[in-house]
DNA sequence: ACCTGAACACCGTTCAAGT
DNA sequence: ACCTGAACACCGTTCAAGT
């Protein structure tokens, strides 16, 4: 045992070695940021999180990013641009199936990638996509199918808001119970418990009747396109 | 100056006079919950915050609940409760009149109510209404209507969960902008900026021809209307 | 049985450094 | 110009008390 007169205090801390001057950047912060957000989620984002991941100091992120704020409206622009460059463009289809198509593709590309969804129809605390370029161009595509199939612009544009606002509705109850961890198959009713199930049926005839067809995130993948065609089918009987 | 020959610390810590026994309740608790989301909102509820509200110590909260999350299960059950006292009842009205009244109802509860909003459409993190007594006499009612409309049990329920997930993605939207603290009424293109809306209207053409239509939170009260509409048609056209 | 503060591990962010 | 830790005001929650 050594004697320690002077009381220095025998645990120095162990101060971590400097990075190297050009060994941080935008690119990685966000390469990283990413990375944690599919391996947990976008509420598990955190500053110190990251920093550690990084193997940086956490007030290093803060030079390249003035606030998490900042951060998050960065990787908002790159989610969507992802989204938009996965966004499939077909032709040569009737304007029906042009829609039943471009949305369920939408579908798709949400369900399959859950920082695109947590990005583009969860969170609110980042602010909606800035009309750039590409998705102008899209608005502009789809909403001009819709005119040529005989809608006003009005209604176009309200047919448009009316599919797109159906689907990230989906989307979000979908995410919503992912988020908490539950079984998205599940359905809403216990149906194979038939104790329960008749119990129910005295009360509710109508939910026994239904009860199969019930689900907790409200929309299976067939449920959807219901959904959607009936959007479709009320455009149609607008056209002369 | 007085000397302090004991080195007794000036500043003796102002201790909180004791509350009384039976000062708190859960009662109280939910109440200013309550009040502190509707000053603020769900987002901004913390515990500490709130204990500060009633005067008590952060800890007096635990006894009544043992974690943020069941005071939270506490509120949802409160909001489901009044969400549904809320919903009008009507009778005698044909079936797409009644969808019609009922949906517009629901939304304008939501739009009226930002905490039940909050509650029952934005959030994740407090599981879905549990299947209690009165939502379930709602669901098999209206499931009913449709039924009676002549549509089979699987359209019944997957036109129901059409509209609903339609008008609640609506509210979503609308509440997003709100709490970024946006104009709920302002439109997507600045249609005022002649110079910017002809730049626009050179490469996007449909966009000019529909820009007073955009809006940011894609759905005024009668665009939802629309929507809602084209819903009841696609439902009306499955009906032999 | 009910109410209390101290304490802990987390946040986002600021600041005054070091190199 | 870039990287650093100490420090601050916030969280939710635990614990060992006090009455």
């Amino acid at each position: 045992m050594m004697s320690n007169p002077q009381a220095i205090p025998l645990e120095v801390p162990v101060r971590r070695k400097r990075n190297p001057r050009g060994s941080l950047n935008k690119e990685v912060i966000l390469a990283e940021a990413f990375r944690l957000c599919r391996e947990e989620n976008l509420d598990e984002l955190s500053m110190p999180k990251l920093a550690k991941r990084l193997g940086v100091g956490v007030t290093s992120l803060y030079w390249y990013f003035h606030t998490k704020d900042e951060l998050l409206q960065a990787m908002l622009a790159q989610v969507s641009d992802e989204f938009l460059q996965a966004l499939p463009d077909h032709s040569g289809l009737t304007w029906d199936e042009h829609f039943r198509r471009y949305f369920t593709d939408m579908r798709r590309i949400f369900l399959a990638n859950d920082v695109i969804s947590d990005f583009l129809v969860m969170y609110t605390h980042v602010s909606m996509i800035a009309p750039g370029g590409y998705f102008m161009s899209r608005l502009n595509r789809e909403v001009g199918i819709l005119m040529d199939a005989g809608l006003s612009p009005q209604d176009a544009t309200r047919g448009y808001q009316a599919m797109s606002t159906y689907t990230t509705g989906t989307v979000q109850k979908i995410r919503q119970v992912r988020l908490r961890g539950e079984n998205p198959n599940l359905k809403m009713f216990p149906v194979d418990d038939l104790p329960v199930m008749s119990a129910i049926g005295a009360e509710y005839p109508n939910l026994l009747l239904t009860s199969e067809f019930w689900h907790r995130t409200y929309s299976t993948d067939v449920d959807y396109e219901f959904g959607l065609n009936r959007i479709i089918e009320g455009l149609r009987s607008l056209i002369p």
